[in-house]
DNA sequence: ATTTGTGCAAATCGTTTGCATCTGA
DNA sequence: TCAGATGCAAACGATTTGCACAAAT
């Protein structure tokens, strides 16, 4: 069950919600605000669209689909959310925006974090021409 | 430019192609000894199936799309080619079955092999409950 | 008042499917 | 022969877009 109730207590004030967004030029508005507290109030990690939106819809929130398609990309280009793809039929935002890695359960499509610590990169190539990585990804694809 | 022709002399001949096929169960038709040959006659290595049903319309080879998706779901199946997931809007197909990493150009879509000679992964969990890793995957995202 | 966001439904894009027809062993 | 492949067009599912309306500053 990853639904999420309005009426129990959230671990993020109202107003550090409408903080964080306004800290990045977006407009606290009700339905960000309801999706941010979805998003950042628990500790909830990874969602796709489709289930950010049933979520919202289970809590009562009146929210678009495309809004929320609308809400995932300006917070991912706010840098509030990193998109992760690793199947091709599905986005996943992840609300950890750290250089960090996963486990991906293919069978069930979740994903779940790498403890930061357990994962040791020894040496990896820098790109040709000089060119910045943005960023590395490693993907640890789990059958079961 | 990517186009092959089937003019020029072809690297793998249509015998080896043709029991590559044999060898895991595929009946070498007209489409697929071409999109093979296509796939592993030149050092071709990345491509997603819009690039290879193009390359096979410029090179005169009578193929629908859905042939296209049919085979290469069907060769990843058999293991002759390994699906990668970089990008939610589409799917790239490796030429390259074994363990290896990539380098991803997100400006351009364009991927790259990474020598394997030169990643060195430190250490990596095993996943929860024993399940077996069905693979590793490290893409280092580059801005260019 | 002005700008920004939202909802809806239609459009888009890559991919898949149903089914009649064809082809290789 | 006849299971296995193919082509076409229609169906699909996730995502995007266009535009009129609503809400935030």
């Amino acid at each position: 069950m990853t639904s999420v109730n309005m009426n129990e207590p959230t671990e993020v004030s109202e107003d550090d919600l409408a903080k964080r967004l306004r800290a990045v030029g977006l407009r606290p508005t009700r339905q960000r605000m309801a999706l941010a507290e979805l998003l950042f109030g628990k500790g909830k990690c990874h969602v796709t669209a489709e289930a950010l939106y049933s979520d919202a819809v289970t809590a009562g929130v009146h929210v678009s689909l495309a809004t929320v398609y609308n809400a995932l990309h300006t917070f991912t280009a706010k840098g509030l959310l990193r998109e992760i793809s690793l199947d091709s039929s599905r986005s996943y935002f992840d609300t950890n925006t750290e250089e960090h890695h996963h486990f991906y359960y293919e069978r069930s499509g979740r994903l779940e974090d790498i403890d930061n610590a357990s994962v040791k990169i020894g040496r990896l190539p820098a790109p040709p021409d000089g060119k910045p990585v943005s960023r590395v990804d490693v993907v640890i694809r789990v059958d079961g």
